[in-house]
DNA sequence: TTGAAAGCGATACCAT
DNA sequence: ATGGTATCGCTTTCAA
């Protein structure tokens, strides 16, 4: 019968001290340890409290205390063309974690991120004492002047390149970059291409090139593409129609920029006959689970989710907060693609 | 300089009464509409409101009020081994959509689904004025009676089979069982095997033994797996091996529970060289983003996700709210996994 | 160690 | 149409 039978009038604190024999206080007292309770008295509160299935309304204390003990998770809805995290499930759920160690609540939601909305979103998580704000940054950049001036704790997840002032956390693109663009080298390509974002000062593509530049290659062709599953497929079309122009093609290396857009680029390659890593050797970047299941498996940048999101709910809740950007180091997983011979 | 600056103190309704030179209650009649108002005298107060940057302090509403305006969405958390829903994303975007639309907020909230959890999570709601929860049902069997106590109206989404007395609703499992191995046979198969849970009552498996019993053949092989990548993987082998120990292997046909399941027996075939749909036709159910860019891409049943999280909200708002189980139909979506010539 | 009572900010009833 | 005020449930001085 859910929810036909009203509940029974909640019971309150007053209820509580009533039945208990003690006055209002006590019951805070004894609930909250903010004051000592003799041992006999806090029994008859607990008993009470338990036989009237007593549970503090947090809107009454959260309007005294000015905090409703919780921590919002701002995500980009799925709705928003442009970016859709594949780690979201995974940050969520240590987030979630991190925060409930430390006597908070997590409520994710979810936001267009046009700089009013998410605007829009802090006043309203003002409004209903939230006491600190998690966002994991898009690839709309944030008015974080406006934000601030909402007066609430935030820090941005998922973020590339620090902005003076703001707190924020992410995987070291770059240093990835590198390290994919590297191993692929290693595996005897004399040039490796990149697929990504037009963007010179994306990390990624920083990264790319520096590692072309140190191995003394040349930066193979840089493949245009939006960072998405379709964006990636468009690119694998691109790359493979210019091959089969080529009469001699050589075997090439692409690094892709994200486990999606690889697998865009897989889903076209497969579409025209390519085969990965033969024809063409691929490495990506994220090490989501996309990437463990694709065929071949994907060689992948792992970005370090627990320990960011660990970090992040530590540094919003810290009496001293600091305001720098915090760079965290990746992992290379090894799969079938870039041809590593014994690999998933 | 995040959170470095302390926020001016925050306006009360009292202080948007006083500059507006009426009394607190005008305040109120004025933003809510409880009271009609002299059109000169809302102009003052609207003014006064757009100058202190006033936001009605929604603790304070709550505490009155007893409503939070907040609908909660609880979900699976990902670590719950058993289950990871592949539309959460989708849903929580049409439910916050939804919810917004009437004036309530979405807060998504993960948990793993020990009875003792979930339970304890309306509690908090209860605690917290939520005025309503949608649970993402996971495989794990609800205690409806209990969350019934908390007083809290609630509604299960992503239910198979109705249980009496409970609001919920979801996908005609059956019926889109019924629809993918009918097709299949229509490719002209002998007959058609069922990769799922182990389980004779469930719907997805009643379906398609149904579908067989119908079109007069016998029903393919059932191979049992956990509906994951995983176990999805696990079954390909077997089936992948089975078929090479026959010396004269024949085409056949599998209708795989999920997705996921299917993209794990994907990666299977892969792996042991077993061609689809040429050697083995597949055609799975759910209708995700993974379905599209799998390879061979699958052909699977579509979840009216939309739709269903519509209802889901309508329902669960509404002022005589009925507690039965609606069911919704799917449709299939033609792709190249199940031999399906022109398709994607 | 315990109790009385003042607010936190908003709503709505009752007067005017 | 507008104002005064009790009230929601809890925390926290301050006194006893």
């Amino acid at each position: 019968m859910t929810g036909r039978t009203p509940a029974p009038r909640k019971a309150t604190r007053r209820d509580v001290a009533r039945l208990a024999g003690v006055s209002d206080a006590v019951v805070s007292y004894t609930l909250n340890g903010t004051a000592p309770v003799a041992a006999a008295t806090a029994e008859r509160v607990l008993a009470a409290v338990e036989q009237l299935g007593y549970r503090p309304n947090q809107a009454a204390r959260a309007l005294r205390s000015g905090s409703a003990d919780t921590l919002a998770f701002l995500v980009p809805s799925s709705s928003d063309p442009v970016f859709t995290n594949p780690f979201f499930g995974e940050y969520a759920s240590t987030l979630e974690a991190a925060a409930r160690d430390r006597g908070y609540a997590l409520y994710t939601t979810a936001t267009s991120f046009r700089p009013d909305e998410v605007l829009a979103r802090f006043r309203e998580f003002a409004a209903r004492q939230i006491d600190g704000v998690l966002v994991l940054a898009g690839s709309t950049p944030l008015d974080s002047a406006a934000l601030d001036r909402v007066g609430l704790p935030w820090i941005a997840l998922n973020v590339a390149t620090g902005e003076h002032g703001v707190a924020s956390l992410g995987t070291d693109l770059r240093a990835g970059a590198v390290a994919m663009t590297t191993h692929l080298l290693e595996h005897g390509h004399g040039s490796v291409g990149f697929v990504g974002q037009d963007d010179p000062s994306e990390p990624r593509y920083v990264g790319w090139l520096q590692a072309c530049t140190a191995a003394g290659v040349p930066a193979g062709p840089f493949i245009a593409a939006e960072v998405t599953r379709p964006g990636g497929r468009d690119a694998g079309h691109r790359i493979a129609d210019e091959r089969s122009a080529d009469p001699t093609p050589a075997p090439r290396a692409f690094f892709v920029a994200s486990d999606r857009t690889a697998v865009g680029v897989l889903r076209a390659f497969h579409e025209r006959g390519v085969r990965v890593p033969e024809d063409i050797a691929i490495a990506s970047f994220d090490g989501s689970s996309e990437a463990e299941y694709a065929w071949p498996g994907l060689t992948t940048f792992r970005q370090p989710i627990d320990e960011m999101a660990q970090s992040a709910v530590a540094r919003l809740l810290a009496t001293d907060r600091d305001h720098t950007h915090e760079l965290f180091p990746g992992e290379l997983v090894r799969r079938r693609s870039c041809g590593c011979p014994d690999a998933g």
